[in-house]
RNA sequence: CAGGUUGGUCGGGCAGUCGCGGUCCUGCGUUGUCGGGAUCGAGGAAAGUCCGCACUCCAAAGAGCACGGCGUCGGAUAGCAACCGGGGCGGGGAACCGCUGAAAGGCGCGAACCUGCCGGAAACGGGCCACAGAAAAAAACAGCCCCGCGAUUACGCGGGGUGAUGGUGAAAAGGUGGUGUAAGAGACCACCGGCGCGCGCAGUAAUGCGUGCGGCCAGGUAACCCCCGCCGGGAGCAAGGCCAAGCAGGGACGAAAUUGUCUGUGGACGAUGGGAGACGGCUCGUCUUCGCAUGUGCCUUUCCCUCUUGUGGGAAAGGCCAGUCCCGGGUAGGCUGCACCGAGCGAUGUGGCGACACGUCGCCCAGAGAGAUGACUGCCCAAUGGCGCCUCGGCGCCAUGGACAGAAUGCGGCUUAUAGACCGGCCUGAGGC
RNA sequence: GCGGGUGUAGUUCAGUGGUAGAACGCUUGCUUCCCAAGCAAGAUAUCGUGGGUUCGAGUCCCAUCACCCGCU
């Protein structure tokens, strides 16, 4: 995932965390908040706490995150920062459960068309 | 060959596709959070932070006191108590062997090796040693012996000697045998053990071996205090330096209001209501916060409309939110420190038992800041499980599927975690030549 | 990256090197028609783990593990 379709700044993650709208999963947790003013395209931040375990856990659950963003962000509306937070069992799941489960969000959000594959 | 023990090396490989970060080069009517190319991109522990350095700031970084640490010998190092090699005193340690046992087993001896400690200190500075015991440091309960008195004796009372015997205890003033004596005792003698002072030999030294002399005075504890010597100033790259903007704060000048009291206004506080948020699965509840400033704002006056005398709405005028200049943070942001010509890395040679040192050749070798090194596919190599074959420890097929773990200023040591693979060293036992 | 602290009964904490304690909780009994309260009795500990010093260690020394708090 390109650098400038990632959210980087503390305090960007900060208003995202406070006004934005949440939306859970077993694997991930997404929060949105529309924000056309800024930049036009969709950026994306991703966390993982100390529940996830240790520093290697913590690394591999951001980038499965990353990795199954990546193909998806084309077909996002634009005007978006995201939050993913890594959940504790996103690390024993694979790849293309990681896709469908950010997929099953993105859809609930409204941020990604039904129709979409 | 079997068993024990110990050291080192590696810790998946190759190919393809997609993707990420740094550096260098390069392209542009578009100078970008742009495109293209080349190249590099985790570890033996990157981890824990138990030590030691470099580096930076604190005024000077010096001295003294306090406090803390260290303390056998020699070596290595930029430095370290912690690294290497030895020494001494302990602890552990398989087989064989010995003793015991019907056997199982138990006890002893005990290799390689592993491991704790080491100044004064031979506890002649102070403290402590529960319970038991007479007594826990120069002690005397029972006992033994002598003398005197009473008594036929047994024994009792008084004075003295003694530390062999008894019981207690973790520990009771060297051990065994003899001489000696009223009874006894290192009181004396022999041997053994320990200690001190010499001498000879070996060793750089600690120390070891041998030998001579001395007097038996010497309970344990210094991982309790103490004394002596040596070392240590404190904080840490989130150290520290620079930059732009703004603010907190500070200072100076000016303007207005004369000062006090009351009233009013402004302002402050509180209560109620409302909005927002946190806790929570939800409600209740509890808590926190908000009076919003060029505006659809607030206040005053006048006028108009509405209406329940309240009130609500609208318009106009005036006022308020806001005097000027200088200094100026911290945090957040950007750049730097910081990706390094270095206690550097790789290969190799020499010296050394080793820590390590000295050469020669080659190389420049990860560097982020929500934090790059990943995903998928195929084949191979180990590993695990199942099935089959046979020459019995190998082969074939199928399935599963990769230990611990992720740099963050850098380096040295230590410790902890770790699937598995490979290569050695030493010791013991058995067999063969 | 640092600094500091804690680990003892089910829980919260005491504990001079010499028999491991208190409160609450738990169990049983008494009391009551039943419960609560009350009264009586009782049980509950690898002193985080592993070594060492000592006659003797929760305490002293060394190593190690886990957890908590703070700084910026």
């Amino acid at each position: 995932m390109q650098r400038k379709f990632r959210l980087t700044r503390s305090e960007d993650f900060k208003r995202v965390r406070r006004i934005g709208k949440s939306y859970a999963h077993p694997l991930v947790v997404l929060v949105a908040q529309a924000n056309e003013t800024s930049t036009q395209h969709v950026r994306v931040g991703v966390a993982a706490g100390k529940t996830s375990g240790t520093a290697v856990h913590r690394n591999r659950a951001k980038r499965l995150l990353r990795e199954a963003m990546r193909p998806l962000l084309i077909s996002l509306a634009s005007g978006w920062d995201l939050i993913l937070i890594a959940r504790p069992a996103l690390v024993t799941a694979t790849l293309a459960d990681t896709r469908s489960a950010l997929i099953n969000l993105l859809r609930r959000a409204k941020i990604l068309a039904a129709d979409e594959s």
